[in-house]
DNA sequence: GTGGTCTAGACCACT
DNA sequence: GTGGTCTAGACCACA
């Protein structure tokens, strides 16, 4: 799986790693199960610190996408050790409001704005589809 | 129209301010043309500093949502003047994805995702026709 | 408030920041509402690093004791805000069970055992009475 | 007498082990007198180094709970020969101090706590009497 | 070899 | 001046 860091952004490293992984599991590049890279590992392979993606593999053991056991490594989770929590949804919804006002404030129909999502989840779908 | 502000999110002031004036616009509470209050105004407002508030305000002109006179306030521009770019629609496609993906990888189907989306479009919406 | 840091404790040192912190408010010397030192005021006071200072404030949020407020400092929740959830329960007695099991494998008898709990919850509570 | 380990877990192994064993031996399911696995057996057992289960017995020992003979294996020491010292209460009411701290913290009553300690005992003792 | 912890520095965004 | 982020090193416990 390919991760792509862009030191430039104003989005954090550690949260683009972090996206990019949920991307790579979304899209079945990774399965539950599998072994992330190490901290270091990975740190290397992007040319960024080895605390930046341990705060990346944190992050999303928070978001109980993976299990970090000490000294062994980073394991995502299967669906079923996933809870989709409602607090998990409120929080994607919360987060989905202000693009969905930009959208509309912007002159976008509501038709737009779900083909979009559509084509975003889609894309991902698809791709988990072939593996 | 009415701002509230919530210091302790991880969300910067300047950014609240930001959201939730394109939300009041997208629900219809201001219009094309209106002028938004004055930045000393709305600081005092919300009790906070002067600079957030500009600052958002700028952010709002890069988005082509409102116009800056100086002397003259900060206005509104019509659905005509604000041009919906395939770049601002690339930019909200982009922010989307990582919110869609999380959700498929805790485990939402698209219909789940698809009804957040249509019900936060709903919610702006219906405060809008509601005018 | 005094908080003393032993480095050769295999408890590690944010560990011990967090506990007496924590210590703290239970024995009253800090209130809700209260606002902490700096992570790096308290870090020069103690001799440690920022990060370690950062790490315990982090884990105390985690905690819902305190809500870091980015930029502006952490502060000791209320007790309204604090909620006891039963998943808190449970940790805790997940961590009584060792020691209990060890007490009376050494011998101890219940009594012994509720009488060191009692006066640890004392001690504590009599100094917040106290103040 | 069945050991379950829990990599998972930030527990380290070997404390995993350490814990179950002084567990069983408060819920009576080993007597003193009895002898443990060899290091080699328990350790094949439960699938995990030898290493690791050699430290959990030498822990063990440290803590006065049984005496590793050199060839003849791992023996439970009996009430008498384990000594309730002071320091060992200490020990524990310094461990003890942390957890109750926490929970009135966040809100825990004495009772609460009491009888979160009392259901622990309980447990232990209901099965030890079982036997 | 792994993650955990810690240090010592740095720049930045926000207030 | 605050916390957030990032870097570049280091030692340790665990497996």
């Amino acid at each position: 799986m390919l991760i792509q860091i862009e030191p430039q952004l104003d989005v954090p490293i550690y949260e683009q790693v972090t996206r990019q992984i949920i991307e790579g599991i979304a899209r079945g590049e990774m399965k539950p199960g599998d072994t992330l890279p190490s901290v270091r590992n990975l740190a290397a392979d992007l040319g960024v610190n080895m605390h930046t993606v341990n705060k990346s593999y944190h992050e999303l053991e928070a978001k109980g996408i993976l299990t970090i056991r000490a000294k062994s490594g980073a394991i995502i989770r299967s669906a079923e050790e996933r809870a989709l929590t409602p607090e998990q949804l409120q929080q994607i919804e919360k987060n989905l409001k202000p693009l969905v006002a930009e959208g509309m404030v912007l002159g976008a129909t509501v038709d737009q704005i779900e083909c979009m999502m559509k084509k975003v989840f889609a894309d991902l779908q698809m791709s988990a589809e072939g593996v």
